[in-house]
DNA sequence: CGACGCCTTGATAAATGTCAAACGTCGTGG
DNA sequence: CCACGACGTTTGACATTTATCAAGGCGTCG
């Protein structure tokens, strides 16, 4: 059990290198990523401090990852754990894919929606957000174009669902509308 | 291990009942789907002969599942497995969940053919392929609506790429078509 | 102050969904 | 044997959503 820095925007690992390792953010934020052959940039999740990344099916990753910000990492030996914490690990990675997978499937709107109430839910400070990641990432992440995260972003403060003092920065000011929203109860 | 039959669209088990249970398709076709919050249904992935399903993370399943066609099935208890055994199904399992999130965030176009050649691959019957599954099915599975997945494949059939003498039999007349569409480096 | 990166906004185009109707196939019953 | 009806599929017209292209604003850091 090592510990390693990063500077933003640093590679942890790259798809294709051997995923002997695993990581658990002490503080930063990361993402995992991949390019499809048409080019297009999937962002397979974002992990926040004390989260655990970097296990992957098979013995290669797939996804690379990069830090958001700045980070620390604790670096785990992938053989040194359990084969029932591996499983549980692999559990909640899976759930996540599935998760993701049924977002994919919703409109702009209930994707951003559902993607806010799961950051605030992560980050835990108390109905405000401290987004660390660029509105790209995350429209690479909910399969949306940049124009069209930032758009449902300002409708939604329109609405005053949400509020944004700063761009990163955003106060859930009625979070069940938000839910309602990804209920798909209200047609906009 | 013991063997069960059932009828087409006969339900095997349900969202929320416990996963004690793993299937392998002896014959027949098997899909599995949940409903989300907005009464959009999901399928999360087709199984045909041969191929085993029902593993899913923690003690009860998230998805439903159901016959496609008449389907015999193993019935595998879990408890009889491996850790290493379920750790490689999880593997392939997150594997395909993950793919089918990068599938969501693809072209009309490009989720039908990429669709159609793993389908063609995973029947490996020279070229043709009988789909089990009806349009609806394929629809929800590729997160379209079924009027989207019969013009893409009208469309398919004209750019004869491929050859539909009946609606469930297709004939990949040409696979390279296919592929470079999945690559997206054709815009129709 | 100025330049750069990120974000927002606007105008427009393209893709996909929705609603509705027609078509084909297959099985049933007259 | 044929007519009918049910169901799955296709097609058409249109509405809506989202992407794309382009410009402008805003904040930060030199």
């Amino acid at each position: 059990v090592n510990t390693r820095s990063f500077p933003p925007d640093a590679q942890i690992y790259r798809a294709g290198d051997p995923a002997n390792y695993l990581y658990k953010i002490v503080t930063g934020a990361v993402r995992t990523s991949r390019v499809s052959l048409e080019g297009r940039r999937q962002i397979g999740g974002f992990f926040l401090s004390g989260e655990l990344f970097g296990l992957e099916p098979g013995a290669q990753h797939i996804f690379s990852s990069e830090t958001i910000s700045e980070t620390h990492v604790l670096v785990i030996e992938r053989t040194g754990l359990a084969s029932s914490e591996l499983l549980d690990l692999m559990h909640h990675e899976l759930r996540r894919a599935q998760n993701h997978s049924l977002l994919l499937m919703m409109t702009a709107s209930e994707r951003v929606a559902t993607f806010l109430l799961e950051m605030a839910e992560r980050i835990h400070s108390g109905g405000e957000v401290q987004l660390p990641m660029s509105r790209l990432d995350i429209a690479d992440h909910l399969g949306l174009a940049i124009e069209t995260v930032s758009r449902t972003l300002t409708e939604l403060e329109k609405h005053s669902a949400i509020a944004l003092p700063a761009s990163r920065r955003i106060v859930l000011r009625n979070p069940a509308a938000l839910k309602q929203l990804v209920s798909g109860n209200q047609r906009r």
